[in-house]
DNA sequence: TTGATATTCAACTAATATGTTGATAATATC
DNA sequence: GATATTATCAACATATTAGTTGAATATCAA
């Protein structure tokens, strides 16, 4: 996490503030267990042990998971008693698909220059094709003791 | 960062590997220089130091940057001789928008225009090179302390 | 050849992220 | 009141991130 996810006041800017927030959001989004308790929450509000259910983690680190996604905005949690029920707030997400869909041109872009390239190999059969992007670095990760 | 952005074999499982990238790609937007990096190659391939000049920070911070960028499949590099151009790949960053447009109906009444863009886009056969644009522009990045 | 340029690698440091276990607070339940 | 349940907090260990500087690699230019 940079040092963008750090919360602070933000006196005053408001673009800075947005920023900040986008980046919390793709953070939160960064972690499979997260995007997990998301569909879950997509369907039904629950409390925290029930989200923490599925995984094989202690319910302390899921408990620190939703308030990930709680400082990401995507995430609302009302307390009664002991039990505090989460809830999903799409807003950021729509504000993280707001910025990705400004690169929606370039897809449209991709798709016509696809169709451009395959209308000359049917003219010109013998032109090479199209470089496939395929990403398999290998990163260390921490296993479970 | 966490686990799953940690690379494994992932022998046969595909779900798997789409997952993982989704999480690299989510990551790789998390920050904000790295976001300027791909707002800079939205309207043109550029150069490592020319992507780094904006920035108060190194061209070893920048080039990691980039990097990660290209883990995540978002910038391809094409290196020859001694300078590497940039390029950007909004093939994984599609993915990323159709994960995110499965929460869509909850803003679709207000904000249609956008999952019916995605949606319209969602059947594209392949990715392709980008397209290029001359508009040169600059944005703020981090300071250095 | 020599030197400047472009980029990456290596080693180090500081901060952050994520997991654990144990303690604590608040509230149901017996 | 005594006890179990729900959730969070605190402290700790470890991994990752992201920055730095210095060195290495490769190429271009004079």
């Amino acid at each position: 996490m940079s040092t963008a996810h750090a919360i602070e006041p933000a006196a005053g800017n408001e673009a800075a503030h947005a920023e900040e927030l986008l980046s919390r959001v793709f953070f939160a989004l960064s972690d499979p267990l997260r995007r997990s308790i998301l569909e879950r929450l997509r369907e039904q509000p629950s409390l925290v042990s029930e989200l923490a259910a599925p995984f094989d983690v202690s319910i302390q680190a899921v408990s620190r998971h939703i308030q990930v996604l709680v400082r990401a905005g995507l995430v609302r949690q009302s307390r009664t008693g002991r039990i505090s029920t989460c809830s999903l707030d799409v807003g950021p997400m729509f504000d993280a698909a707001v910025w990705i869909n400004r690169y929606s041109h370039y897809w449209q872009t991709q798709f016509d220059t696809l169709a451009h390239s395959l209308e000359k190999i049917a003219r010109r059969p013998e032109k090479t094709e199209t470089g496939k992007s395929s990403v398999n670095r290998t990163r260390s990760g921490r296993k479970k003791p």
